[in-house]
DNA sequence: AAGCGCATTAGAATCATTCTAATTCGTTAA
DNA sequence: TTAACGAATTAGAATGATTCTAATGCGCTT
């Protein structure tokens, strides 16, 4: 199982990503720098430690571990501030949120094996989509080999808008709540 | 509620799923009670009505929308006796989990835009998976023609085990708690 | 009819996130 | 230098989903 990493013989080029050289650092740090100005937003101090938190872990920080990080520099910072710095990259498009922690899990007794999800955005239903997948043993199986995890599990959601809600612009909570169950 | 969906122009196959004929339904119910009893656990009243809840609903429910419907029968019902019984389901393979509220949510700096995951299920940490999947996904608009969605973004997650954690096995809580022991 | 053990319960605890309202900071204008 | 304004930051409360805890209830078996 465990094999040593060579990706001479990886024909789909997958590789899990590298730590950030210095120079490809600073230039991140930049953008997302000017990205934040041309917003208007200040770049004090603080918010400048939150951004080089987030760029130099390589594991996809939390907003708890950026947190840990800025207050070794600024030992009064507030949570609230590494959530509020965290929005306004998400809403330049400087940062990706993965999110784990979005809304309430959902359940599939219908099939009860991986499969991918049409996820929709307005009105939250979750539905399967039968798609004619790729072997996904075999996929698992490759991506492995070409990163030395061992991979048990891929999740394939896509996310958007239903027909339903797509012709009733007026879909809301109350819309959502009200589909669905008797 | 759902319109028929025709196929005939759809030469991928995809399709989102349709509700559950009578016949279906009945099978499924029988399979998931024969897994429960094969595992010694009993089928209450209540636990029957979890079941056909969570089959009868095809919007994938939550906890508290089984919850919801389970309560128009038995008024009395518990929440933690949904999550009780969602946990032997899952036990047993009779349930997909599809996680929305797992951990915390992560950030990324680096490469802000949507891409694969590999996320090791030991240490916690998510690493971007650079280059072309292996059995590339299905394009946004190919899927989006296929569904009648208007699908606006895909997730890719590969969970596993990363390669330090599969060589140095560490004794922590992450890594006790998934491999089963308190 | 008694007793055992699983099932169920209400409510508390936990965790991540968001909200609120007060305070502080930095810049600019007087 | 000071006044004042708006943005940044704060502590703590509120929210929502989930898990935990400890007590009670219920269905079997004998």
């Amino acid at each position: 199982m465990l094999e040593a990493r060579d990706n001479r013989d990886n024909p789909d080029n997958i590789r899990d990503s590298e730590p950030m050289d210095e120079a490809r650092f600073r230039m991140r740090l930049s953008e997302m720098k000017a990205a934040l100005r041309d917003k208007g937003v200040a770049i004090t101090r603080k918010r400048a430690k939150i951004l080089e938190a987030l760029l130099a872990s390589d594991r996809h920080p939390t907003a708890s571990e950026i947190h840990e990080s800025v207050k070794t520099f600024y030992p009064g910072t507030s949570l609230a501030t590494i959530y509020n710095t965290i929005d306004i990259l998400k809403e330049t498009g400087q940062a990706l949120e993965i999110e784990f922690s979005a809304s309430a899990n959902r359940y599939d007794g219908r099939i009860p094996v991986s499969h991918p999800h049409l996820v929709c955005l307005a009105c939250e239903k979750v539905e399967d989509m039968d798609a004619a997948a790729p072997n996904a043993p075999l996929e698992l199986d490759r991506v492995s080999q070409a990163t030395g995890y061992d991979i048990v599990r891929l999740r394939t959601d896509y996310y958007g808008t239903c027909p339903d809600c797509l012709r009733e612009p007026r879909a809301d909570a109350a819309n959502a709540a009200e589909r669905g169950f008797a």
